[in-house]
DNA sequence: GTCTGTACTTACCTTTTTGTGTGTATGAAA
DNA sequence: TTTCATACACACAAAAAGGTAAGTACAGAC
């Protein structure tokens, strides 16, 4: 019913947006790679309060999303680094609109 | 500002704002309300697949932090229109970046 | 031959978020 | 009298998100 008027809000550039980076860790993460490679251990030492669980699993999301590189050496013990994408270094006007908001908030 | 490692993550601007504007609809609704002052019955006829419920909690939720006003007119049948204080006025940047963000993504 | 370090995987569980359906108040209009 | 419109409350259910704990693989160090 109403397909119209249901098709025109439910696929939004906001909405797309939310997908991508919705949830409690994405952007986290994505922050700390902004301007860095880093493995997984360093990851979870910047963000301690994410599980390894949520961590990789969100990675895997993002790495799917184009937003982050998964670069596996194949060693043993294994080593694996993150990195942003193209795509990904997109977000850094966002998370700066992000950090502005809340100064702007707390003010 | 301490260095403590913990205390700058677990409460760091972009979790404020995680928690001010996360979810799956405040977003929407600020931006519908962002040049508007709305009632809820326009606001879910622009949100369509918004649930009632959902959209009374929301604006309470944003009333709560202040993003939002709620102009009640004590009237009957009841008349409530809901605007953006200043401070919620300061999501526009930040939806912005949004689009573009998405914008830049399906490109 | 046991231990260590790293990046996962999996099963299971709890919490949070979102949705559905129903009910309430009231004045006016039919 | 009945019906309608509006904003919202409440009980409950479903779904999504997040967390915990255990296990896997394997080269090299001990």
């Amino acid at each position: 019913m109403k397909d119209d008027k249901i098709y025109i809000t439910v696929r939004c550039p906001i909405r797309t947006t939310l997908e991508l980076l919705g949830g409690k860790w994405k952007l986290l993460i994505l922050h700390q790679l902004y301007d860095k490679t880093l493995r997984l251990s360093e990851l979870k030492n910047l963000i301690p309060d994410i599980s390894e669980k949520m961590l990789i699993q969100e990675l895997k999301n993002l790495a799917d999303s184009g937003l982050v590189i998964r670069n596996n050496f194949g060693e043993v013990p294994p080593r694996v680094e993150y990195s942003l994408t193209e795509k990904g270094r997109n977000v850094k006007p966002l998370i700066e609109q992000m950090i502005a908001f809340a100064k702007h908030y707390e003010a």
